[in-house]
DNA sequence: TGCCAGGCCGGGT
DNA sequence: ACCCGGCATGGC
């Protein structure tokens, strides 16, 4: 059956000649190992994932920081504490009071499915993990792949404004292109390879950061110039 | 000074 | 199914 193209909802077109890992072996080629995620612990990846959502980092590293003076970095510590306590420890990261209501729902869920056991929680299947994570409010896809794949070592794909940025700009997709198409993009010319997965996405960030943001592009010494 | 940062949700159309 | 306002700090 070519059951394909009847009911597919209005997806954007992109050159079927993008080849993912190609891309990951010139940026591995400039960049080396990229050493991500930044964190220590899955349960540090996890809560800066939640941290970082539209922040700069260095924002979210004063945060972790005030959280491991005041030995928060603990899921029963943050499930239990006061939302104003937890949001003043993580005022520099911005949206607080968001966050902080965030990070406690995430907290609830790993205390009720594995009382609290981080390890635990994180050995589920990918599939399953994904679903949880998805069904936390304040947690999307982009925040849930990437705990899976840095917190959890799943592999999955991460999404992110970066990624849109740097395909779009290179023609490569349509910048408002849906997560899970962008997804399927890269997954479906990436080899199964955790490594890989996880330093493509930081190597776009990389690339984004510096060659490829919002606005003041300075695409002339950018390791992508002319791609494909 | 204003714009931006590794989103996500809830309500409106 | 989109579109938008709100959420907030710190750096350039």
């Amino acid at each position: 059956m070519s059951s394909r193209e009847k009911t597919s909802p209005a997806r954007s077109s992109v050159p079927d000649s993008f080849d993912a890992f190609l891309l990951f072996r010139v940026l591995r080629d400039r960049y080396g190992p990229s050493g991500w995620w930044p964190g220590e612990t899955p349960l540090e990846i996890a809560v800066g994932a939640v941290l970082t959502q539209n922040t700069a980092w260095t924002n979210v590293e004063k945060a972790i920081a005030l959280l491991k003076e005041h030995s928060m970095l603990d899921v029963r510590r943050i499930h239990s504490a006061r939302p104003e306590t937890l949001a003043s420890l993580i005022r520099p990261s911005g949206y607080y009071n968001l966050k902080s209501a965030r990070l406690k729902n995430l907290m609830q869920v790993i205390m009720e499915l594995c009382a609290g056991d981080v390890e635990a929680f994180f050995s589920r299947g990918l599939h399953d993990l994904r679903s949880v994570l998805l069904a936390v409010n304040g947690i999307g896809k982009e925040t849930a792949d990437s705990i899976c794949c840095y917190a959890a070592d799943k592999i999955t794909f991460v999404v992110d404004a970066y990624t849109r940025r740097i395909l779009s700009r290179h023609g490569m997709a349509e910048e408002q292109a849906d997560y899970e198409t962008v997804r399927q993009l890269f997954e479906a010319s990436l080899p199964r390879d955790l490594t890989v997965y996880k330093d493509l996405h930081a190597y776009l960030v990389f690339v984004g950061k510096d060659f490829c943001r919002k606005s003041g592009p300075r695409c002339e010494s950018c390791p992508l110039k002319g791609w494909p």
